[in-house]
DNA sequence: CCTGGCAGTCGATGCTACCGAGTGCCAGCC
DNA sequence: GGCTGGCACTCGGTAGCATCGACTGCCAGG
């Protein structure tokens, strides 16, 4: 564990490269720290801390850049929670005031609004919900040969999947379909629907076997749905160009987003930092998690993803916040 | 009108230009253009063809570079429209032939097929349905004092909204609801809903009133929906990072894309290159765009936005056939 | 244990010289 | 008249070099 002094230091150092992204020498760390020694002093410091691991000299005669570890001490010990700014809590309050409309649109229009109240990329993942059941099924002629099997789920959501037939259909027996699925699939949780008992009409049963295929195979194959907001926020948090390419280049990858979140989160972590993340593209990146959660129970996460010089105090208040006030959203309405 | 030769000459320099990103000299467009004269003539052509705006020098003793003039020619006389490499005929056609699942889903990959084929950003607009019917509709309920409506239209496409009941209400009047909804509603315009007459239950007809309204509101200030993959390739197509910066800015302005790609299209243009595009940020940009249809009748939109040096036979060939195979698989469906 | 002082390092900055790709122009040729 | 080879010229980019200054590490002394 580091003593008082090198903590400060420490600390000083963190917040000054993360405000200006240069290396700070010793005589900034005695302006900006408040420690009351020489910087011959803080020098002596700064060489232990770097021995140990937690500054870095990009080369001699250079300030000093906080390491992974440095980074994670400071995350960890040091970065006191900063309230959001007045104007932010305004902004969030406002959005989720005004928040209306779908479920999906108001998770993309969140995963902007961190990327808004952060000035990094935001991210919203919502679940396939696994635990909800069927509150209601229909099913709908689209043409005579296509019809769109709607099932609202008791969580709110709304699944539609098209099925197509091998031969015309009449609407009678659609509302017959319709019906028997009704009664026998309302109820049934997401992953234990059973086959509806045969009706004796042949068409029917088959719309009810290929409605009840859709919903299943669905169930199977549907990924989270990812919502990314704020991109060119990317491209403003690094210098270099190649760097923004490979971090828009992870960021378009659903499947690998999820992942990423879903292992921080798993690992226990609020903060991944560099390597953490577990992805070597992102060696620059620091992600922060939070899950948010409905009637309680966790549903889905959100995150943040800058750079490593990120200002952590900041971005994980408005995390935090906004992971709170859509919890809140989501469980009222 | 450009005499043969100084077609040719324009030619080579916007080929040479859209490849390599540098200035051409008059020696390289006499070893790419074929054409069967000295390199000074080539720069006396050249210098002429400044002259009336189609090339510019980055500087003096520098080769030159095609204007949005240039650009202009090149597609509208020179650029004969490549047709795709085979794997990109292959990877379309395996992508429609796999599509499924959601329309929403289906779009936002449609986005991404773009971005993956031509290396630009792919765009899809799909509007909000204003000419559709109402083919079902049904209330559900989600709490007691929460119900959601769930209306699907007559092209598919299915509209949610929850409604918030001042006080419980129970499954039987929801269910009446939904029986004395759908009578009314069903063969409905989507801006021609009429209020459904009273049912003599108060609870039953301020439900009804509810649901009517949500569907009616959503209607009204409901964006068309905006899809866009392959943001990482702007990363790519630019050298200046700040220039990525404003342009992924634009993109992640649903709104301004959407009139961006409406106004192109309302000018009768495939193609609009720098100012052409009338946003300022996309000097250096240029778009393709193309509609979709869905039984013969435009539908919604598709693009492809890259830099002003993009291969634009290629890019317009991928637009073209994504958009005559998203026509026919959302016309077939 | 802390400090002021000092020698030393090394990237950043600015200067100059040079190179070469590319131009415009012109006199001469077909 | 149109095309060409030749030539002088321009100017951005690169390499080499000196300078500067923000740092550091170390040390002797309080």
């Amino acid at each position: 564990m580091l003593d008082e002094r090198k903590a400060a230091i420490l600390r000083a150092v963190v917040e000054e490269y993360i405000d200006t992204a240069l290396p700070v020498g010793s005589a900034h760390v005695v302006k900006s720290s408040g420690v009351q020694v020489s910087s011959a002093t803080v020098r002596h410091d700064m060489a232990t801390l770097e021995q140990e691991g937690y500054l870095r000299q990009p080369h001699t005669s250079a300030g000093r850049v906080p390491t992974e570890k440095g980074y994670r001490f400071f995350v960890d010990h040091l970065g006191q929670p900063a309230p959001l700014r007045g104007s932010e809590a305004v902004q969030v309050r406002s959005f989720f005031d005004h928040a209306h409309g779908e479920l999906e649109q108001m998770l993309q229009d969140t995963s902007r609004l961190l990327g808004d109240l952060t000035n990094y990329a935001g991210v919203v993942v919502a679940p396939t919900p696994t635990e909800t059941t069927v509150r209601s099924v229909q099913v709908v002629s689209i043409t005579t040969t296509t019809a769109l099997v709607v099932a609202v789920m008791s969580n709110g959501a709304v699944e539609k999947h098209t099925v197509e037939l091998a031969e015309p259909i009449g609407e009678e027996r659609i509302g017959a379909a319709t019906v028997h699925l009704a009664a026998h699939l309302t109820g049934m949780g997401r992953h234990a629907l059973s086959a509806p008992p045969a009706t004796g009409d042949a068409a029917t049963d088959a719309l009810c076997t290929l409605a009840l295929g859709s919903l299943r195979r669905d169930s199977g194959d549907e990924l989270d749905q990812v919502f990314v907001g704020g991109t060119s926020q990317v491209a403003r948090a690094f210098d270099a160009i190649e760097t923004v390419r490979e971090v828009l280049g992870i960021l378009e990858q659903q499947y690998v987003v999820v992942t990423l979140l879903r292992d921080v989160l798993d690992r226990g972590l609020q903060v991944a930092i560099g390597t953490e993340t577990g992805m070597a593209p992102l060696a620059e990146c620091a992600l922060i998690v939070a899950p948010y959660r409905v009637d309680g129970e966790e549903a889905g996460t959100i995150g943040v993803l800058g750079p490593t010089r990120m200002d952590y105090p900041q971005a994980m208040a408005a995390v935090a916040v906004v992971s709170h006030r859509l919890s809140q959203r989501l469980t009222e309405g």
